[in-house]
DNA sequence: TCCCCATTGGATTGCCACTCCAAAAACGTT
DNA sequence: AACGTTTTTGGAGTGGCAATCCAATGGGGA
C-alpha cells in the first residue's frame, strides 16, 4: 500500500490541509471527550472534519479500529508522562494513579477496556510493575501473578469509577448530589438485612475515591510484601 | 396501572402460553450465551419466541432494560448457589470463585458490568463481603476500602478474563492455542526493552486463569491481615 | 505534458432499536 | 351470555447508524 522511493523519502502528502489517520483519531478522542461513546459516530465525524466517509474509511478500517487506536493513544500519553521514583512503591503508586486519573478523565476507554484487554500498550505498563515487584524483592515465580493481580484491581477500580462518573454525567448530578441520594437511599436499606452495608453510610458521605482507590493499592503493595 | 381488586388478590395470568417478563430475559440470556452481545437483537428475539415487537416492548422498557436484568439475574443465581464456610477466609475465596466463574461462563455480563457496575444486586456481595471481612477482624474504618477494593479485583480480573474468554471465542482458537501463540508472539518482544515480560512467558505457557485469579485474592488477604 | 493512482465526497445499502396502531383476547359487570 | 373495558399482541413504519461503492479530483513522477 505505502510506496516508498528509492531514496527512502518518506510518501509526499496529498493536500495542504491531509487529512491523515493521526487527525481522525485526534477528532475521535475529541468526540469521546466531549460527549462519551454516543457522540462518536461517522457521520459527526465527517461534519467535524468537514469531509465525507469515504475519506475516513480510507485511512481507518472501521469504527473498532478507531475506538482501539484512540484508546491506545491514550494510554501512550500516561507513559509519556510517567514519573520516576526512587521508592518503587511510590512509583507503583504513581503509575496506578496515572492509570486511574487517565481513566477518570476519558471514560470511554473503560468500554474499550472491557472489549479488548490485551492492547499492546498494555504490556508496557505490565513491564514497568513487574520491574518495579522485582526492585521490591518479589520472587520470580510470584512476581508473574502479582503482576496481573494488580494490574486487575488497577484496571477495575478505575472502570469502576469511570461508569460511576458516566452514571454521573448522564443523570446531570454533581458528585455531591449523587453521594447524597446513594447515601440517604442507602440509609434506607433495611439495616436487620443489610448491617455492614447500613453501617458504612455514614463513610460514603465524604467519600472519595481517589483516595478509596490508593487506599486499594496499599492493601495489595502489603500483601505483595507478604509474598517475600 | 397495576389493578388490585379489593380483596388483594393478584391479576390473573393472560395467557397459557402468555409471554411475560420473565420468559423474555430467559430467552435473551439463552441468546446472549449461544452468541454473545451481537446476538440479542430485538428481531432475534421475537423469532426465537415467536412474536412481534409491540409484545416485548409491552413487558419491557428497552434494550438496556433487557440488558440490565438479565446481568441482574446471573448475579441472583450466584446468590443463590453461595456455599457458607465456617473459615471467613475460605468463604470469601469461594465467593470470588462464584463470581469469576458466573463471569466467565456468562461474558456479556462483563460489558454490562462496566457500564452499570452499582446494580442493586451487588449490594448483596458487598454485605457478605463486609461481613466477612468483619469476621477478620478488619477495623471498621478500613471495612469500607476494603470492601470495595475486594469487589474491584473480582470484578476487574473477572472482566479481564471474560474478555480474554470472548477474544479466544471470536478467533475460534481453543486456549492452548491462544496461549501458544501469546507466548511465542512474547517471546519476540524485545529482550531488551522487555526484559520481565520476556522471562514471564515460559509462565504463560502453562498458564492457568483461575489459580491466578485466587493468588490474587490471596495477596488482598494478605494485604488485609496487616490492617488489623 | 500527461497519465496514474492515492485520495476524496457522498449516494446508497442494509441492519438496528424503537414507535405506533389496529386487532384480538381475557376480564368484570350485569 | 352479552357487552364495554383493559390488557396483550403482531407487524408495518420511522429514523439513525456503520459500512460500501463509485465517480470525480488533483499531485507527482515519467
Amino acid at each position: 500500500m505505502a510506496k516508498t522511493s528509492a531514496n527512502g523519502s518518506a510518501r509526499a502528502p496529498r493536500r495542504k490541509d491531509g487529512l491523515s489517520r493521526e487527525v481522525i483519531i485526534q477528532s475521535a478522542i475529541e468526540l469521546l471527550d466531549g460527549g462519551g461513546e454516543r457522540a462518536l459516530t461517522l457521520r459527526a465525524l465527517t461534519i467535524h472534519l468537514s469531509t465525507g466517509y469515504g475519506a475516513i474509511y480510507h485511512h481507518v478500517a472501521d469504527k473498532d479500529d478507531l475506538l482501539a487506536t484512540a484508546t491506545d493513544e491514550i494510554f501512550a500519553r500516561v507513559l509519556t508522562g510517567a514519573v520516576i521514583d526512587t521508592d518503587p512503591r511510590e512509583n507503583l503508586r504513581h503509575l496506578a494513579l496515572g492509570l486511574f486519573d487517565a481513566i477518570d478523565a476519558h471514560p470511554w476507554v473503560a468500554a474499550e477496556l472491557s472489549r479488548q484487554p490485551w492492547r499492546p500498550v498494555l504490556l508496557d505498563f505490565y513491564e514497568s510493575i513487574a520491574g518495579l515487584l522485582d526492585a521490591l524483592d518479589v520472587p520470580e515465580r510470584a512476581r508473574f501473578d502479582a503482576t496481573g493481580t494488580f494490574m486487575s484491581y488497577v484496571l477495575g477500580d478505575a472502570v469502576k469509577n469511570a461508569a460511576t462518573a458516566r452514571h454521573l454525567a448522564d443523570s446531570g448530578m454533581d458528585r455531591a448530589a449523587f453521594l447524597g441520594a446513594a447515601a440517604t437511599q442507602w440509609a434506607e436499606v433495611n439495616p436487620g438485612k443489610y448491617p455492614f452495608v447500613h453501617a458504612a453510610v455514614s463513610q460514603l458521605r465524604d467519600h472519595n475515591d481517589r483516595e478509596q482507590f490508593l487506599a486499594g493499592v496499599d492493601i495489595f503493595l502489603a500483601g505483595i510484601a507478604a509474598l517475600r
